[in-house]
DNA sequence: GATGGGTATTGAATCGATTCAATGCCTCGA
DNA sequence: TCGAGGCATTGAATCGATTCAATACCCATC
């Protein structure tokens, strides 16, 4: 029976070198000879040999592979961080593990368990666990990761996000200029820093403009879906004193809103003023297209995995690591990124009152 | 210096027992006595003990990751797909490496030589070379891998797949049954075969009511893409004799056809009807909520992920194996699963002509 | 002809878990 | 008391690539 797969020795013996000219001639190239080189190729092909990356990595100790992990695939702000960071770490050679926790803690801390166990060159995590408990496998096993779309001042750890307090200012500074004293702010789970950290915004633009807090009127959801939003929609036009303008913590929020609005006979921006947020794609696709305040996720995920990347390959932290190679200088650095999001108006929000 | 990291020995040394039981009491619990179980797993709890999957894959010669290649998660009905996938995968305790080709064969093909490296314990695809040239090296490898969203007749490989004909023919039924005469087919790039499956079964529909194929008005595009439904709105209404309703061979085509439309002042449903293809979730959510012919993504995804977790635990394919324990009769059996699409009315194509 | 220096190659040790034949121990029945 | 048989445990071989100190070889220089 034959052998079930070709390895680095048959290669060797079919060359006639040894398994370490092999071996070089994939990890240092110039440090063999081009013919005997060449020779090793051709035999490469002829036998269909792959290396075997398990063993590869036994050895070397590091995969070739970084994971992220992101809440939900079916927000397309988390496919946009997603394809930042997969192209980012594909031009650096190494694949990406795109995993979904749906927002659940257990799901979570069992992915980052299959991540320590396979040795992944690093995570990208949007966490799920507000405690970050469910990450300290990956301290322990001096796995590098970083948190992203959430601001981390640990300083024991990288992250990149996007100021949430200049977006919630932004979206209500732009109803304010455009007339409105009575805004909604459809929320989403009170608990998530970044639904309050939107809200502080909204109320210092509103302190700003010398208007009083009860000008913002909150109702917060359960989940911040399409679905959500249309329930909120009900919500809303019960009011007594009905706001003219809506700030929707997303843009599924929004596009439920807008919809149920549309269904109820409300017109948009007539009536009801909608900003949204993230800017995903469907926010521009609709026929009332949603002002959105835009936030870079690609960058955002691109910078996340260079980042990652670098901390990947600069040395550890512990001070046991001076007198080598590297003076001491490329030490890595834990940052906290924090980019600014934009505000894009479109005509859900272009009409004047007052 | 400390040692890096703690490996099976140290537990063994720690728990006072040999490194195959420790091996044993992960691998086979019930073999190894409870008391030095339970010895064992507080001394790894102590130690935090993580076992090496690169290890373990080396000796049994197969990894707990199964790779998905997608075309590009930007449009909701692939992540539909992966969903389905990875809830499934992860029933069997395995992970989920997802990962885009964006369309491209040679994207397609470097990551297909990861996979093959990394021996992944299987690929689930959604080709983008349609000579399958690119998946060449997992049949070299033996890894088995299961073509998903295109139908494979091969005999050499599992497919799973939505008859597409049936859908054209569902949507344009529906369209002649409202009272239409004019169609427009917004179709794609003709040389992909679901477009062309669903022009057939559109012309089918139409044969069927006894009209002349020219009832059918194709407009292909270049993409699929909600910019490309925009685009095609331009020319459909520079047509000289407008059709009176519309069928897009994807919903994002049909969601910028609308909102082009609604931009242009022209009626949905009454001046034109339009109907769509996947039903993603937004389909819904927009003002006018679109007609659809749904597929069974999720269902998809999982589908696929079972076949190939059935295939991998199934004996290969070369004669020689018979004889062993199990008699043959388990030997796997390649298929091509085909099911089928569903029409979900909406007021997108609600409205009679005629 | 000897010496030195550079380049190309070798081969054995190593990473850490799995596997399985061999061993040890204990109990129960004859 | 002896032996059979079952259960728990051992320990050495193994997977396949990497790594590096050692070696071999060649050429230039003195």
């Amino acid at each position: 029976m034959a052998k079930k797969t070709v390895g680095i020795s048959d290669v060797a013996r079919e060359a006639g070198v040894s398994v370490g000219t092999v071996s070089n001639s994939f990890n240092r190239p110039d440090s063999v000879a081009p013919e005997t080189r060449a020779r090793i190729l051709a035999v490469v092909e002829r036998l269909g040999y792959v290396r075997s990356e398990s063993a590869r990595q036994l050895r070397t100790g590091t995969s070739r592979i970084v994971a992220l992990l992101v809440l939900d695939l079916a927000n397309p702000f988390f496919v946009e961080v997603a394809n930042g960071a997969e192209r980012a770490a594909r031009a650096a050679g190494l694949g990406v593990m795109v995993c979904t926790s749906a927002q659940s803690p257990s799901e979570e801390a069992e992915y980052i368990g299959l991540f320590t166990e396979q040795q992944v060159r690093g995570v990208l995590v949007i966490p799920a666990d507000p405690t970050g408990h469910s990450l300290e496998p990956l301290r322990r096993q001096r796995i590098p990761y970083v948190v992203v779309d959430r601001l981390v001042q640990d300083a024991e750890v990288c992250s990149v996000s996007v100021d949430d307090v200049v977006g919630g200012r932004l979206a209500v500074e732009h109803l304010l200029t455009q007339g409105h004293r009575r805004i909604a702010y459809i929320s989403g789970p009170p608990h998530l820093q970044q639904i309050r950290d939107r809200r502080t915004g909204a109320l210092d633009a509103i302190a700003a403009a010398g208007l009083p807090p009860e000008t913002l009127h909150e109702l917060p959801t359960a989940h911040m879906t399409i679905a959500a939003g249309r329930d909120a929609a009900a919500r809303l036009l019960g009011l007594a004193d009905r706001p003219t303008a809506v700030f929707c913590a997303n843009d599924l929020l929004a596009l439920g809103l807008e919809q149920a609005l549309y269904a109820a006979g409300v017109k948009v921006p007539e009536e009801v003023a909608i900003v949204g947020y993230d800017d995903i794609e469907f926010a521009s696709a609709v026929a009332v297209p949603l002002t959105s305040v835009r936030q870079p996720a690609a960058e955002m995920g691109r910078l996340a995995a260079q980042m990652l990347l670098a901390e990947a390959d600069a040395p550890g932290e512990d001070g046991s690591e001076n007198g080598s190679q590297n003076g001491g200088k490329s030490r890595h650095e834990h940052r906290a990124v924090v980019l600014q999001p934009e505000l894009v108006v479109r005509t859900s929000s272009l009409h004047r009152v007052g």
